[in-house]
DNA sequence: GTTTTTGCAAATGATTTGCATGGAT
DNA sequence: ATCCATGCAAATCATTTGCAAAAAC
């Protein structure tokens, strides 16, 4: 069991030391509590949760931690209302519906063939490594209150 | 000539009232400079600009009336690094680059179809306003530093 | 005249920074 | 032994809120 679980450290913790970053205690509870909470969730979020498994993990390193695994690909910003940064621990293809009124966050699993930007922007030296569609509207709750405000 | 402006300023006065919203001389005038300025813009950019055409608008006037021509559909949030919110005045279809490693964001100008995901919003109920694709990434120039940075 | 919008000042919320200590390599 | 990462506290930045006065309808 001790076995396993220091397999599955390992994997991340070689990763990081690929790319000549450190492999720390903090580093990998992060990216753990992120793919357990399995949710789009804030720097709060996740330092509320490695919190409760290691006392002591500070707001600051959550923060570029954070920032660290997205440049690893192992998480995605997601558009957001721009209050809070949010992160996903989803890295395949998918989308965002972001409610304007609410601000609340959804998943949208349907295709999209990007090719034609991803092409258009790296012909300007742009080096992308996500791409998500963004839909901004209402949701369905915000767009009831809007008509029965009427 | 002061019948033009008259006449310009009226559409927009216009469709405030048929909203049932006043048209309040700070409004018309923020609308005014956000479509002179013609590029992305935070509330401050706004704020300054309107400013030195009319002085003693309000910083929270400003946030207020950016957030009502987003509704009213005459300007655009483009999706930022989590910093300032940042609004566009181009309202047709198009797309941006985000670096995140300085923040920058780019336009793009090719097609998407997003006919898929607009479907599978509105059936979930989600009445979208607008829709672009998001590449996050590395520009031309922080993608150098990175690299010279080995 | 009534209701909304504005401006001001203060409050709140998110993120970053500086610096000394501790820890990973 | 070296250099990077962490924790703490404070600073900074963006945005929102409460409330009285002014303006639009």
């Amino acid at each position: 069991m001790d076995h396993m679980i220091e397999t599955r450290e390992s994997a991340l913790a070689t990763a990081l030391r690929e790319r000549g970053q450190r492999a720390t205690p903090q580093r990998l509870a992060i990216a753990r509590v992120l793919t357990d909470l399995d949710r789009h969730v804030t720097a709060e979020h996740v330092h509320a949760e490695v919190s409760a498994r290691m006392p002591g993990v500070s707001l600051p390193t959550v923060y570029a931690t954070l920032d660290l695994l997205e440049a690893l690909g192992l998480a995605r910003r997601v558009a957001s209302e721009g209050g809070a940064v949010v992160y996903d621990p989803r890295t395949d293809e998918h989308h965002h519906l972001v409610c304007r009124g609410c601000g609340a966050i959804a998943d949208v699993d349907a295709p999209v063939d990007t090719a034609g930007v991803l092409a258009a922007a790296v012909a300007t030296g742009f080096r992308p490594d996500a791409s998500q569609v963004v839909l901004r509207g209402l949701c369905a709750a915000c767009a009831a209150t809007v008509v029965s405000a009427r």
